[in-house]
DNA sequence: TAATAATGTGACCAACCAGTCATATGACCG
DNA sequence: CGGTCATATGACTGGTTGGTCACATTATTA
């Protein structure tokens, strides 16, 4: 956790500040980046930078926990019961608000991304990221066979490796659209979870994940809004 | 690519510098690798590094070579034609043979994997992996369309997406599993595409993406031998 | 105003880095 | 033997790093 001294700061300094190092932190990895570049790209001294956080690594946790309070902020919103809404609704309304949060805060989202990747990982994280992830997806395939959403010969372990790909996948995808300005948020589309392009494609993709891609597939079912054939190219993405 | 010298050097001495240098490329990531650090462990002197190799970059590119060759060498094989056994044994055997380079060159491999998700790339590589991969994917269901294995109004687009991070999310398990010694390769095992537990992971996997996961599926076919529920724990892997 | 506390500053430090080069070694040839 | 050539060596260079610290400046008290 950075100084009482950082905090103390006048609001504009502070920011300032935060969007430099951001801005570093999301181009190089952590072994990359230098504090002599952030205090000169931020006009500070050297010695303020120090007074601010106690070293490099108490910057970089910082930044991560940015991040995990972000989602912890979207996550606790009006979350849907697997129990009613079905399990794929569900996994559908956990990607959406995994990506708004990836959305709202690009930067950051790199940053948690490589930090996932690296081998030097902060002590403050004691389960790697992805880990977590897996036992979470794991759960939920075991909720949804339970519940009959999932079919009962269904591997729980490969499912759930799977669907975390599969999910990881998109929202990379999202990202990178986005950081690239393939897609562009107006400013007045706030809530993120309207967003048609992205609706559209998490819809298409565990439409996907539960009917298969086979010829054998049903055809999409009204509580999935069928998707447009050029959902990317609405959003202002060329087809290739 | 190294200098002459480096390649006229003794068998064995070559072997035991080439061994040292992906160690350290495995552990770290290229900012973090130290050239010292590679002399000392190697035992030789600065001065002969830099007579077999023209600077850090050009081993790093050498190494990416490495596993460039060890791959195009498997795809070279008896890669079966996707008119022939079908789009969805295709994805099979191409996972399967990606994977097999894997598993054969674990180190190789999260150098390469390390690499596709830096943001410094060698200019050697001018299309991004991630960016190809992606490609290929897009015109693998495109061609599944053609052919009726993939239902027509599967959009193409987030198909490739749900293909492409499902497989590259087996495989990394895969490469973890063997890296953490969870999986263990016998001597005998040397053809990879022949252990049974990776075999069946792909198959209970790709099986997903064809019948799709949700209640309605087709219980697996007999061309996908079904799935023993216990498929990792056979292999020495616990399921939680 | 004087005293005290908080904050700002940049020269400085030891450690490390990638890369160089003059010199030494030794193998081969005539 | 002398000469030539490939290779081995490590001290050295110029630069950067994360981090420190004595000192200067400003804000807040009394």
């Amino acid at each position: 956790m950075p100084q009482q001294t950082f905090f103390n700061l006048p609001e504009e300094k502070r920011q300032q500040i935060l969007q430099v190092v951001i801005d570093e932190f999301a181009e190089n990895d952590y072994e990359s980046v230098s504090i002599s570049r952030i205090v000169a790209r931020a006009g500070i001294a050297k010695g303020s930078f120090y007074q601010y956080f106690k070293d490099k690594e108490d910057l970089y946790t910082y930044l991560l926990d940015l991040m995990v309070e972000a989602k912890k902020e979207v996550l606790s919103l009006d979350r849907p019961d697997p129990n009613h809404v079905g399990i794929f609704a569900y996994l559908r309304w956990m990607a959406e608000a995994g990506v708004a949060v990836q959305l709202a805060h690009p930067q950051l989202s790199k940053i948690a991304v490589r930090a996932a990747n690296a081998n030097f990982f902060p002590k403050a994280f004691d389960l790697s990221a992805r880990e977590a992830t897996q036992v979470f997806y794991q759960r939920l395939v075991e909720v949804g066979q339970q519940q009959g959403d999932i079919a009962p010969d269904v591997d729980v372990k490969v499912a759930a490796i799977v669907f975390e790909g599969a999910m990881s996948s998109v929202s990379r995808y999202l990202l990178d659209q986005v950081t690239s300005g393939a897609i562009v948020l107006k400013p007045e589309e706030e809530n993120l979870f309207d967003l048609p392009a992205v609706k559209a494609i998490f819809t298409t993709a565990v439409d996907l994940l539960e009917q298969g891609m086979g010829s054998g597939r049903r055809q999409a079912q009204e509580a999935y809004p069928a998707p447009q054939p050029q959902i990317l190219s609405a959003a202002g993405v060329e087809a290739d």
